[in-house]
DNA sequence: TATTTGACCAAGA
DNA sequence: ATCTTGGCCAAAT
């Protein structure tokens, strides 16, 4: 079963290790960014991480693995995008203790390095 | 194989 | 503090 669940949802090696270092170096109440998930793979390729948190496969929804990709913002402490829409996005991250002011994320929140 | 599409980013004649 | 522009590159088409 699980290889099933593997060819309905192919990851590639690229996705996989963001999922990876995502769902285990940025914990609740911290966030990190596009650009940090990119660099610590070892790329440039800042819209190609924004385009696998939008259609990951592991929804925080309905997905027991849960990725965190509420945890992702922008480099300019701005939220960026959410499958879900932005106001859910907002909901879980003041859930997890991230306060939010004048739309940006605090600096003090931000994991930059991973 | 080629082109288009982004939940992006940094710089600014 | 905004807005624009050019660059970036994996995935989707």
């Amino acid at each position: 079963m699980q290889i099933l669940y593997l060819l309905r949802f192919p990851l590639s090696n690229f996705a996989e290790q963001i999922y990876d270092i995502l769902k285990h170096k940025v914990p609740a109440g911290k966030v990190t960014t596009y650009k940090a998930l990119a660099e610590a793979v070892g790329t440039k390729a800042y819209r190609a991480v924004g385009q696998i948190m939008n259609k990951n496969p592991y929804s925080f929804l309905s997905d027991k693995r849960k990725i965190p990709c509420h945890r992702v913002i922008a480099s300019d402490g701005g939220l960026g995008g959410f499958a879900y829409g932005n106001q859910a996005k907002i909901n879980l991250l003041k859930a997890e203790g991230v306060t939010i002011i004048d739309g940006k994320i605090p600096e003090k929140y931000i994991l930059r390095k991973l």
